[in-house]
Parts: C-alpha cells; structure tokens; sequence
DNA sequence: GACATTTGAGAAAGAGGAACACAAACCTTG
DNA sequence: CAAGGTTTGTGTTCCTCTTTCTCAAATGTC
C-alpha cells in the first residue's frame, strides 16, 4: 500500500516477473516436464528458458534432472521439477466438525497432513487458534530442516474477509464478528502472513487447479455441509467479489414463503438443500449431523423410497437455486462437493429436470453437473494454493535476499 | 486462433504494448490531461512517456496542445487528448421498441447519432440488419473523411453469443436462434469486425466506464425494460461467463408458485419485475407498453395509493432477487437501469427492506443501490466501448502499417 | 557409421525503459 | 524587474532482458 506503485507502467524488469512467474506456475499446476516443454508452452526462447531455470535452480525452487528417453530423434531435453523443499506452504481448515492442517510443497504435494475432531457446537475463537498452533507446532517439526516456509492459508466455514480474516458469521462455530485473522496470526507467529478465505472458495480454486474443474475457466462450485457454501471461478480466476464475501449461493431466497434460516432470513436456498431439510424430508431428527445424513445415503443406497424421496427432493430444490446461479453466471461447469458429492446420484435426474425447465436454453447446452473429485480436502487444498500465490504471482521476490529495499520501505 | 502465441511469454515489445495501451486508456476514460499527469498515473518516466506519446501523436490517436495555466510554478506540461477521429467506432443497439446508431470517437465523445421507432413485436433478421445499414450508411456520410474507422459493436436486447452474435433468443423480437451476427456483418460490410453483446451488458460497461459506477470495481446492474436483464462488473472488468450469456438476471427463479415466463419457466424474476407485473398490481392492462409504464410512473408521481402501492411490492420482488445476485456476487454497488431507474423513487423503502432482511450482513454494509446516470442510451455508449476494447488493449497494432505480417496470416 | 533432428550453450544484437544532466518555462520574492 | 526556486521537456547514456545466430552435443534412423 505504501508502495505508491501504479501497477501501470511496464518495464523489462516486469518482463522478467512475468516470464518467471508463467513458468513457476506451470511448474506448480502442471508438474515436471522438459525444458522443452516449457519453451512451447510459454513462447519463450530456449535461451530465455535456459536463464529463467537457471535462476530457479539457484533459488531452489526448481531442479533439473537428466532427460527421460523417450524413443524420439534428437538431442533429450532434461527434466524441470518444482523443488517441494524449496517452497512450502502450511494450510489451515476451521470445518464444522474438525480441524485441518497440511504442509504442501512447490507443485502441490501434500508433505504432511493431520485432522482433528472438533466438538459440534460452539467453539472459542481461541480455543480453535490455539488448537491449530499446536497442529501447526507438530507439522512443522516434521518437515526437513531445509524447507522454507513461503506462506500460509485458511479455509474457514463462514463469511470471512479475505483481507484480514474478519469472520462476519459462522453460524455452525457460533461466531459473529470474530477477529480470527489477528488471533490466529499472533496465535501461529509465522514469518509469512496468513491469507484466508471461506471454505467452499478455497474448495472451488483446488478442483479448479487439481481437480474436476481443472482446465475449465468458468466454474460453480456447490458445497454442502451443514449449510451450503459456493465458490466461483470466472474467467480461470477465483471471484472474490469486493471483500471476499462472494459465492455465498446458500442464501439465495428460492422461496420466500419459506423456512427460517440462520442468517435471519428465510426461504434461503439452504433451507431447502441443507442437511436439516434432507434430514426432514427423509422423516429422521433434523439435527443428526453428517452420520445421520450417512445413513440416509446408506438407505437411498439399498433402494429405500423414503430416502430415495427425501434426495429427489432436495434434487428438485438443488436444481431451482442451481438454474437462478446458472442464469446469472453462465459457467461451463457445476460441481456439487462436501456431502452433496456422495448425494449426486441420488439427486441427478430431478436436479437436471429442474435445470432443463429453468435454465435458459443457451446456456444451459453449455453447462455440466458433476461431483468433485477431491473429496473433503478440497477446502484444505485450497488453502495451500491460496497461500502459494504470491510466490507465483512474483517468484523473482522469493529469489533475491529477503531484505530487500521494497521489504525494509513496507516494513 | 491460428497464430499460436501462448500469451505467456513477455518480451520487450510486451511491455511497450502495454505501456501503449495504459496511456491510451487512461486518455480514453479520464479524458484529456497533462504529460506529467501521464507520468503519474503510470509511473513511467518523462523520457518513456515522451516517447510513447510521440508515437500516438504520429499515428493521430493523440494530439498536443499548450498548457493550460493553472498557477502553480514550474514549467508548463502540454495537454494530451486524445484524438476523436484518429479512431471512431460505430456502435448499434437493438433495443425493444427502437434501433439507434452512434459514431463515437476515441475520448468517448459521440460524434453522431441516431434512433428510429421499431414497430413492436415481430421483425425479421432482414428488416432489422438493413434498417441499421441505412442508419450506419447516414452517419458515415456525415463523419469527416479524416476519420479513422477502427471498430464496431452492437447491442441486443436478448441472449447473444459475444464470439459471433448469434442470437439463441430475444423474445421482444420474436427471435430464436438467429444468426445476426452473420447478416449484420454482411449487410453493413464494414472494413472491421463487429462486436456483439447483450444491451444489459453494455449498459453495465458503459455506467462502469462513464456513469454512476465509474471507479467502482464490482458492479451489479439491472436493466428493466419489458423484460429484466442484468450486467455485471467484476474486478474492473465484464464478466461474461463462458460464451457471454452471463447475467441473465430477469430468469432466477424467485417464486416457487409463480407465473409462467416468456423463457419456459416459472416463477422467474422478470415474472414479478418486469412492466407486466407492475401494470397488473396497477390495475391496467399488462400489455401497455413503455406508455403504460409511464402513466403509472406519473400516478405514482402525483400520489395515486394504487400506483404507489404497485411500486411497493415490485420494490419488494426487486429486494428478494436482488438479495440472492448480492449474496452470490458482493457486489459494491448495484444500479437499476432502463424503466427501473425512474421506478428508484418508489421502489427504494421495499427494496432495501427486503435487502436488510436476506442479505448476508457483511455483504449488506458494503452494497448500495442506486439508479443509473446515463439513460436510455447507456446500452449503446457501451457498444462503442466494446468497439475500442481491442484499440485499448493493443494501441500498437493501430499505429503501424495494416498490413503487418500478423494481419496477412490471419487473413 | 553417416545423417537428420532436436536441444543446449554462448556471444552478439536489438528493444525498451530508467537514470542523469541540462535547458526551458513558469512562479514567487525582494 | 531581476534573481531564485520549481517543475517539466529534451537528449544521451546505461541497464535489463529477450531474441537471434552459430556451434556443439546427444539422440534416433538408415
């Protein structure tokens, strides 16, 4: 903010950033491959390629291996390879019912990964930050002496401000204006900052970057816990909106005669393709949590009528509030996540009824419903891809000492 | 498509495109200003800017003129402007009840323009493509042979694919799956290619760039008129979902019980805000047209409690579908346009009643509702600025010799 | 084993902005 | 009205970074 830069001007030493960036990035999404392969796929020449690896090498984010062969004419062209010691990031889950926290290495492998339960209900803020210090504590004594620690992420199940993790609301941690940002940035005390954002964000940048959606620009992602989050990715980038409260699909009023939600509105999408609803529909205690909601799937699963109901229902409902989001952001591609994945089958034929009647024609011969492929760390996932950005963004920052000028002038 | 450039690779000449296209957009959105306003807003040196404007005012995309004095000490800087005929786009709409044309110079000026009455209901493809070639064949007659012709862009009032103008749908014009974008591109047979989008789209560009959400990054705007469309500013930029049939706002469904729509379903928005609705709560015939509307416009205006109520509850429908596009987009600021910009007065109290009521809180701190400030011609000042979006983007591709080898193998 | 093919290596060239020194044009001040 | 301070245009040199070009190395094919 201080730096006062416009961001407008270009100079050769932005070509660089550029052309460093474009190649760390492909390293990181792609994985390793030949210096070639970096030539055609980044225009660059082989001199300019051979520079840039040069640098990364030293930088030790990236290492050259001697070439695979593979039968062709020709002189082989060694093997680049993201360094996963040389950049790592810790990543962070606050879920409804646990506790996450991964070291995820340059190129996106996971190095160590824990989970811990967390008693439904109310937490504390500091209960929970101080629970993932000591996660944090015990991940980083696992990991190689060599490692470096290029930043952090968050996923969080509430409506959270990307810029400071100000939790609005939570309402399955009882939360309302909570300054989880600051508590768990003094809780950690990392030497990098802490970027956070809410879980089913995180989730749709993972399944877009390693997952379903991967290679595909325009993309809804639906994620079912307790509530039901969103998060979207336009144009091969995540939309944040102006704070980072974006994507919250949940509370989409379908119907305005209906139920009372825990936001204080009522008739929300979430209402209608939550658990409890499912739950209620299926004739069990709408409170039974995710075993409850397991044995509904187990139920619709043997063929039960009741639950095979209670899910063409909640299909119905899925594929209303799915045709308004269709129609306002015409995505290429819906991904139903967290206890919607398992449910696809079951909710599928009623949901695309739904879309058939409702989502305009255009496009709607465009768009594909599809489970996620990530499972429940996509959130996790996210996180760390979050908190690797920076670094891809601008890895000629992660190559020069750390005090530089610009580090001192912000400091 | 066929030149095969990734994109990804910079190199010098990256930079001066860029530095270019910084220069010209600032001269185009903030109008004329001084060399070293230039050097501040971009944070390029005296020397580069030199350099950069001379080659614009050598290609007359902009022209230098003596200080103004303004009193402060210091030598002088030259304003720049940019040039109105060094570049004109021609910009078309195709609107529900009226066909207008507009030649708009570089600096955003329109230099003329033009509306016919359309007879409501059905028109062909023909009728409308040759009415427009009369209208473009009148302007061009009337620019100065000086101008330099560098783009076009159309307006429809429907759902039109943005890469080739085909038409899936436009029920004002009886319309469904026309190629437009083909006829129009034959019958005005201009020396450059024409751009396509839809009218709310447009609208929201041209607000964005011109009206009331000039500078405001994530922008909401909803177009009335005998249906409801919708445009949407993302991060600065239109968010055009996959194939450009993003925010087709008047089709969420918002009402479970609600009547049939033009498009096939039920219960969509447009259902509850559009004219119909409102002149149905209004006691008078659905079908009035604009004149219709504006009768209860004025009623409403005079304080008949019948018109005012009508409003009331189409304000309270306006408030529920706005809240579920608010929750999903956190939006800054959201802009009714069209026949609901002059609605704003009597539509405000239930709007944001219901707002307060659905939409997520922090969402809710950071949104504002306003109407629009340039009118009904919003949707065709947008088509002249998707016109300049490629002179923008890359002003060098202007400056040198058409015939470039890049031209000659796309040919 | 000769030859075509692909790629790495290294030096020279080219493009473009930054840095610097200086001159020009304005203001203020006495 | 002249001197001095300030801001900006001008022109030259320098720096960064990529491309271009040439040659050598490593592979497969005949």
């Amino acid at each position: 903010m201080l730096s006062g830069r416009d961001e407008l001007g270009h100079r050769s030493e932005t070509v660089r950033r550029a052309n460093l960036s474009a190649i760390v990035r492909e390293l990181h999404e792609s994985g390793p491959m030949s210096r070639s392969d970096l030539v055609t796929r980044t225009g660059l020449t082989r001199s300019a390629i051979r520079g840039l690896i040069g640098e990364l090498v030293a930088g030790d984010l990236a290492s050259e291996s001697p070439a695979a062969l593979d039968g062709t004419p020709g002189r082989p062209s060694p093997v680049v390879r993201p360094d996963p010691n040389g950049a790592i990031v810790l990543a962070f889950e606050i879920a409804v019912d646990s506790l996450a926290a991964a070291a995820v290495g340059l190129g996106g492998r996971p190095l160590e990964h824990l989970r811990i339960d967390l008693p439904r209900g109310r937490s504390s803020v500091d209960d929970i930050t101080s629970a993932l210090a000591e996660l944090a504590a015990t991940i980083r004594a696992r990991l190689p002496s060599t490692a470096t620690l290029v930043g952090a992420g968050t996923a969080v199940v509430g409506v959270i401000r990307r810029r400071d993790g100000m939790v609005s609301m939570a309402p399955n941690l009882g939360w309302r204006d909570e300054p989880l940002g600051d508590r768990l940035t003094t809780a950690l005390d990392l030497p990098v900052p802490i970027a956070f954002a809410n879980e089913s964000d995180l989730a749709a940048l993972a399944e877009h970057r390693r997952g379903a959606a991967r290679g595909i620009d325009d993309v809804l992602l639906v994620w079912g816990s307790v509530g039901v989050g969103g998060g979207l990715i336009v144009d091969g980038a995540p939309l944040t909106g102006s704070a980072g409260y974006s994507g919250e699909v949940g509370h989409i009023p379908v119907n305005p005669d209906g139920l009372p939600c825990r936001c204080g509105s009522t008739g929300c999408w979430e209402t209608e393709v939550g658990s409890s609803a499912l739950l209620r529909r299926a004739g069990r205690p709408p409170e039974g949590g995710h075993e409850a909601v397991d044995a509904v799937l187990a139920a619709a699963g043997a063929g039960d009528p009741i639950a095979l109901a209670a899910f063409a229902e909640t299909g119905r409902w899925l594929g209303i509030g799915l045709a308004g989001a269709i129609n306002v952001l015409n995505p290429d591609l819906v991904l139903l996540g967290g206890r919607l994945a398992p449910s696809y089958p079951f909710v599928r034929l009623t949901l695309e009824a739904e879309l058939d009647r409702r989502v305009l024609r255009a496009s709607r011969r465009l768009v594909r419903v599809v489970p996620t492929s990530l499972g429940e760390d996509a959130p996790l996932l996210g996180a760390a891809e979050l908190a690797f950005e920076p670094l891809l963004a601008d890895p000629a920052a992660w190559l020069r000492p750390r005090h530089t000028l610009a580090a001192l002038a912000s400091a």
